[in-house]
DNA sequence: ATCGTTGTATTCAACGTTGTAAACACAATT
DNA sequence: AATTGTGTTTACAACGTTGAATACAACGAT
């Protein structure tokens, strides 16, 4: 059983008509005798005909093909959001390639380098240890949409949600709820850890409108945003003899993992400590408690992403890189109200 | 901003040879001289110069895109095996597209018909909702692989695990903590439900060689494997008046959901009722209590199905269908022995 | 009868790449 | 000096597709 590909060329031959026909059918061209377009089907059929689709990218000079470029896709946040885009790029028939970057810094440059150029004709990326440097330095003219944070003055489309504003909020409905230390679980020291960075800067604004005072004990540093970490953070909380009567951590992960600690060790949540997270994952509307979240709209994100892409791909690349804000929501579960 | 695009032509202009000599130099080809080299690479790096893969696709007849099809990428099932291969696939210089059917089968016949043909080089297909005759009725030639259930007689490979020894091994450990009254969650009526006719049967071998009764009663449907499912069907045993001792969830998802229900309603878990799922997900290892679950090797499951699919792509099709059975284990943690 | 006009089908070239085969330069051998 | 060999480079064709230009009918209008 060797391969014997079917062309145009033998669809043409079987059919007895030119290949130009052929394609003309297959594209749906309108001046073609219902005699010969039903000549043609039936050939096509006959030979299970395909277009091959490297040859039609390579005359047209486009693949259809878009790439979602994420650190993890078994991180929930991420899967979600992915399972957003792909759908919303269905609806405009284009396919999305994923792209694991493992969150490490050369693999986001290779990336935003355009390694995969050619192969796609945009891109939607989420970085997380990117520089604005780095994106600076881009020299591929691939389109792409940025997600998540807001890199100082980037060239390329952003769809954000405010990190500052959501964070705050999350914290200041923990002071609401008359805790008075309030931890945070989720800062980093990478520079390029945008994320960790806004949200602590909600996190210390909203203790001081709450007239709390910032105490960096009960900021908790992390590796990456995964469960262990939170729980290895939560650890550390409990440890220090500075126990806190809340917590908000910067994603939903994080939280599940201070969850476990927290209810490892006998400690009542929200009785004794109140939990909040940042993402809503479905993961966090069945743990028990359940989690309250600062609550983006994924959907949106991946509405809009794909929507200011399919833009950059057909206006060019020359129209004003535009920032999209898309609304969050906080959303109050049994974690700080039991 | 047109687009100038740079092709092996432009390098070869710059540089002062041949295209060939170019391509040459691009592909490591080893007679060039390291003058003609040079200059070709400072050409290169000169324009930025990134080959097209579709024209080199098309010349090659392959592209270098395998596509991983499954149901819904947000169940972390699938998208923590996605992330395996994923990572399998890159080591051999492949790059995956991953697909969603929905757990459709209209969408999955369309994957299996081959509608992306000619984009990809091969498929890793985890159907659900397929059944053996759709399977059969495949014209497509490209090599698939199979994941998950065994497909009867199929034509293709398959990568598996032994759901039904595995069940019985869970439904087994259930009774031997000394639960008498053992529900199981996760039937289904639809006929194509493969994972779910298996995991049934080897419930129902489990409690046979317990010597316990079966009880359909406590066999509880579901119409997807999601949290949502397992929290109505956990709710719907508590309220039959027949409440179990222990409950046999037939993923991980289910468990979660069910172990919700439970506690939102006041059950010990494990104290009143144990409860076992199926696919060891991240979340179970976190959740209050630890899940019991039946672990397959995701990691296996990934490199098998890559290296078969490695296989079928290179020797052809003509080989025999091969059948991998993967390794899984039984881990029993808080959710059976708190 | 001739001239558009309209609809249908064809020919040709090109997209960017690489395999094949052949050409070329130069050294070692006869 | 002619021959063989070895390494380096090139010209050409082909992969399957489609846009542009063109040919060929058939038709109604002049």
């Amino acid at each position: 059983m060797e391969k014997p590909r079917v062309g145009l060329k033998d669809v043409a031959r079987l059919a007895g008509v030119s290949v130009k026909t052929v394609s003309n059918v297959v594209n749906g061209y309108v001046h073609v005798t219902p005699a010969t377009r039903s000549r043609v089907e039936a050939a096509i059929k006959e030979l299970n005909y395909r277009p091959n689709l490297s040859a039609r990218n390579l005359r047209q000079g486009r693949t259809g093909i878009i790439a979602l470029a994420v650190p993890e896709l078994d991180i929930p946040y991420f899967a979600e959001l992915a399972r957003f885009v792909v759908t919303a790029a269905e609806k405009r028939g284009l396919t999305v390639l994923i792209d694991q970057t493992g969150a490490s810094r050369e693999r986001e440059q290779l990336v935003a380098e355009g390694f995969r150029a050619h192969l796609i004709d945009g891109l939607i990326f989420s970085p997380l240890a990117l520089t604005p440097e780095d994106l600076a330095a881009r020299m591929d003219d691939t389109p792409m949409v940025l997600l998540g944070e807001r890199v100082y003055d980037g060239p390329a489309d952003h769809v954000v949600v405010d990190n500052v504003a959501a964070a705050k909020e999350a914290t200041l409905h923990l002071a609401a709820t008359g805790r008075r230390r309030i931890a945070a679980i989720g800062a980093q020291d990478d520079v390029a850890a945008e994320t960790s960075r806004l949200r602590l800067a909600g996190y210390f604004e909203a203790l001081a409108e709450a007239g709390l005072p910032a105490d960096d004990r009960l900021v908790q540093h992390v590796e990456t945003y995964h469960r262990a970490d939170g729980a290895r953070a939560m650890a550390r909380l409990l440890d220090s003899g500075q126990a806190p009567d809340a917590v908000f951590c910067f994603n939903d992960l994080l939280a599940l993992g201070a969850l476990r600690t927290l209810l490892e060790r006998g400690h009542a949540v929200p009785g004794e400590v109140a939990l909040a997270g940042f993402d809503d994952i479905e993961d966090g509307r069945y743990a028990t408690p359940t989690l309250t979240t600062i609550s983006p709209d994924k959907q949106a994100i991946a509405r809009q992403a794909i929507d200011l892409l399919a833009a950059r791909m057909t206006k060019g690349s020359q129209a004003e890189a535009r920032e999209i804000r898309v609304a969050y929501q906080l959303v109050i579960r049994e974690s700080t109200d039991g």
